[in-house]
DNA sequence: GAACTTGCTGAATTG
DNA sequence: CAGCAAGTTC
């Protein structure tokens, strides 16, 4: 059984075979990280008889927990084991610890809770702004939320927020009412949002010590795979559960974190060896992946990065392919470029699989289309899910209001879908009573067809209607919930019970027909209606798979409809896959295209005022690059449409951090490229020359720490030049304007592409138009690189040598022309 | 009360 | 260009 450790270097298998006590495993792309830890567990299992159930192995997304499960299960397989490791999400793993413990916490919440997710925190978000009078218009509920959910991701509590927000200023304190507000409901309603399920685990094994204990025996080897990506609620949870046996094995890669915005705290694997004193750090820096070539342009980009700790990733690859460039006339051109080119590739090996990758999921469905036209088969992952569609989760709301009818959220939703004659005037009524009596709306309904003088007497029909069937549909979970005991000892379950052989799936399908929903969608006749049956039929199918788990199934199966954002399960064998650069973490492809590398795209907009989101949109650029095994493309366009207009674009400045000799121009007719090489040579520099480090970092060894953030350049870190650099920028305008003037140039889309929108309405004395220089009272001299908006509002972005680009208000910038 | 119309504002990344 | 909310009409 040792024989699966022969396929590893010696470096994996140490950490496959390395005994107890806390290791980091330093992982670079590509360099076997699931593998480790894969064979590390059949390892613990097959070599030193840890039995599967005290194996605990946590991952991000379901993506990666599915795929570790498939290796694990392959490399034990024939092995005579009783019980299988838990391999879960954060998400997934507090789901389960919190379903069977959560009433130890005694803090009100029962083992029934309801899950908010994104959707339906939003909605109470925004019922709370409205019930505390506000407006919801300068307070915008998806805002309020994402600050609600950062402020409780770093461990803050509505008072606290409270307290904090009282010297900050009008809005915060506002933001924190609501806060409380929505705190309040959560828990009134049963109900936990993500954050919840993280804070709640945590509480709950830090509070209740015999709890902790529990899971400490259980879960005696505990894994984490991303653990750069941890925030610091994870890592509160790894410490708890670890607290007894410390036998925790982390893998990471710094340059390989993306998800800070979301509270990620990089610190937590840069201070491993200090959380965990006793730890082994183990390195894997041979990458199996990418070729000689995409891995040296993809080190030449997170170079760049400041807060980094040089790492010597090297693969016995061969060079390859030299990476393609092409440089499109927008976002259309660009698609059927990429359409072109995968259509080219699969005429030569059929079997090829390619990954488009886009920084926003909004780029997809110009991608989409271009699959379509060109007949390629693809999948998309993330964006819309199949779970966020509208009906599948009217009917998932259902199904939660039958379990608990309390569940607000869940009522507001299909009160009236299909359309039963509740309205306005009748939701209001509710409402009111709501407040008044501090009921939940199921109970505030009841009240009112009792009372029968507060509501015509069509209102209460159409009441009574939606309770009729609410209450139809508990009865038959509660029916179901009794005759098949999922979970129950097996004696029992023989006995007198009309089992159904599939209680979930049919309750799935009763919450589409006794709701009057599939009777609605049949009667519009449409052929969107016809998609939404089509989605449902879906449904019930997913349904299946939860049947023979009995009444906890269906749960599970509601669970599941939460928890599982991303479109899992992309099938490999499609030829073209489409996502994010985020959700592509993990994944490799033979043939990748990194699209859409435009300032203000890829490296977004908003990260661009702050140095070290710009270091994390480059590490997102490394981990999209580094997803290619053999062929990469790089493109970009000159215009693409934003808000439904069309606005120029400039290429992104990590284009210009690459090693343009490592890079071969497909672009039809001049591009940024050729203008970069003829600049390059124009100035004599010498090719190795051009991304010098005047490095203090690159010798100072493997340490994986920060150098802290006092790295106050001097200038800039690299002597060569960026696409922001001033002399650059002025030579792009420079063969720019030639370019247009040329009668050859592309017909008439072009002209706009140098000075977005000259506004005839303001003709400024003060307007400094994209290319001249101009002078800042702080920044000193720079260089105006576009031009917005109009009258009071121009915005005008310079880049100020040294301090970067700065986005100003013209009116008050004081800007003078240099 | 429901269906339709207009008008406005606002998109990053995920479990 | 969307998706949503308020306004309008039947």
């Amino acid at each position: 059984m040792t024989e699966f450790l022969s396929q590893l270097n010696p470096q994996q298998r140490e950490a496959v075979t390395i005994g107890d006590g806390p290791l980091l495993i330093l992982a670079g792309a590509g360099s076997g990280k699931t593998r480790v830890i894969a064979h590390r567990i059949a390892y613990l299992i097959a070599e030193r008889g840890v039995w599967p159930r005290n194996i605990l192995a946590v991952t991000f997304t379901n993506k990666a927990a599915e795929e570790m499960r498939k290796r694990v299960t392959r490399l034990i397989e024939g092995l005579e084991i009783g019980s299988a490791p838990l391999i879960a999400t954060f998400h997934g793993l507090c789901v389960r610890i919190l379903r069977r413990d959560i009433e130890t916490l005694n803090a009100g919440y029962t083992r029934s809770f309801t899950i908010y997710d994104q959707d339906d925190t939003v909605r109470l978000t925004r019922n709370s702004i409205r019930d505390l009078g506000m407006d919801d218009k300068q307070l915008t509920p998806r805002s309020v939320q994402s600050t609600i959910s950062a402020a409780k991701n770093r461990g803050e509590d509505a008072e606290s927020f409270a307290a904090r927000a009282h010297f900050i200023d009008e809005r915060r304190a506002s933001i924190a009412r609501v806060f409380q507000l929505y705190e309040e409901r959560l828990h009134k309603n049963n109900a936990l949002d993500f954050d919840d399920l993280l804070i709640k685990t945590v509480r709950l094994l830090r509070d209740v010590p015999e709890v902790r204990e529990r899971y400490n025996d259980r879960f005696r080897y505990l894994l984490v795979d991303e653990y750069q990506d941890t925030n610091q609620l994870q890592f509160g949870l790894i410490r708890l559960l670890t607290e007894k046996q410390q036998n925790i094995c982390v893998v990471g890669d710094p340059d390989q974190s993306i998800y800070r915005w979301r509270g990620a705290d990089i610190t937590n694997i840069l201070k491993f060896e200090e959380h965990f004193p006793s730890a082994k750090v183990i390195r894997l820096e041979e990458n199996y992946r990418s070729t000689q070539n995409i891995l040296d342009l993809a080190s030449g980009v997170i170079k760049h990065n400041i807060e980094r700790k040089e790492k010597a990733l090297w693969t016995q690859n061969p060079a390859g392919e030299k990476i393609r460039y092409y440089q499109a006339l927008d976002a259309e051109s660009e698609s059927r470029f990429v359409a072109g080119k995968i259509q080219e590739h699969l005429r030569s090996e059929p079997e090829l699989r390619a990954a488009v990758l886009y920084r926003t999921n909004s780029q997809s469905r110009v991608f989409e289309e271009a699959m379509r036209r060109a007949g390629l088969a693809y999948n998309i992952v993330g964006g819309f899910s199949f779970y966020e569609r509208m009906e599948v989760r009217d009917i998932i709301a259902y199904l939660k209001l039958a379990m608990n009818p309390h569940d607000s959220i869940a009522l507001q939703r299909v009160i009236n879908t299909p359309p039963r004659g509740i309205g306005k005037m009748t939701l209001d009524e509710i409402d009111n009573r709501t407040r008044e009596l501090g009921i939940s709306h199921w109970d505030a309904i009841s009240d009112l067809i009792a009372d029968e003088r507060r509501l015509s007497a069509r209102a209460i029909a159409a009441l009574a209607n939606f309770q009729r069937i609410v209450n139809q549909l508990a009865l038959k979970v509660e029916e179901i919930l009794s005759t098949n005991p999922g979970g129950a000892s097996p004696e029992e379950e023989s006995e007198s019970r009309i089992e159904s052989a599939s209680p979930v799936s049919d309750l799935v399908k009763a919450a589409i027909l006794d709701t009057g929903y599939e009777n609605a969608l049949k009667s519009e006749n449409s052929d969107e209606a016809e998609g939404r049956l089509e989605n449902l039929q879906e449904l019930v199918n997913a349904a299946v798979d939860y049947d023979e788990q009995g009444a906890e199934g269906l749960r599970d199966f509601i669970d599941h409809s939460a928890l599982v954002a991303d479109t899992d399960q992309y099938k490999a064998d499609v030829p073209v896959t489409l996502m994010t650069a985020h959700s592509a973490k993990g994944l490799e492809f033979p043939l990748v295209f990194l699209v859409g590398l435009e300032d203000g795209l890829f490296p977004h907009s908003r990260s661009l005022s702050d140095a070290s989101d710009i270091e994390e949109e480059r590490r997102l650029a490394y981990v999209a690059m580094t997803r290619a095994e053999r062929f990469l493309y790089v493109t970009h366009a000159v215009k693409r449409r934003v808000y439904g207009e069309e606005l120029a674009s400039e290429p992104s400045q990590f284009l210009n951090e690459m090693p343009l000799e490592l890079i071969e121009d497909v672009s039809r007719g001049r591009s940024w490229l050729s203008f970069a090489r003829g600049s390059h040579t124009l100035k004599g520099e010498a090719g190795s020359g051009r991304y010098e480090d005047d490095n203090q970092y690159s010798e100072a060894g493997n340490e994986f720490t920060i150098e802290g953030k006092s790295n106050k350049p001097g200038g800039s870190k690299y002597t060569g030049k960026t696409y922001d650099s001033v002399e650059s920028v002025e030579e792009f305008f420079r063969r720019r304007t030639a370019q247009m003037g040329s009668p050859r140039s592309t017909p008439k889309s072009q002209g706009r592409s140098a000075s977005p929108k000259p506004d005839p309405r303001s003709p400024s004395p003060l307007s400094f138009g994209p290319g001249s220089y101009v002078r800042h009272s702080k920044y000193g001299r720079g260089l105006v690189l576009r031009r917005e908006g109009s009258g009071e509002q121009t915005k005008v972005t310079v880049n100020f040598p040294g301090y970067g680009a700065k986005k100003l208000i013209e009116k008050y910038a004081g800007l003078e022309k240099d």
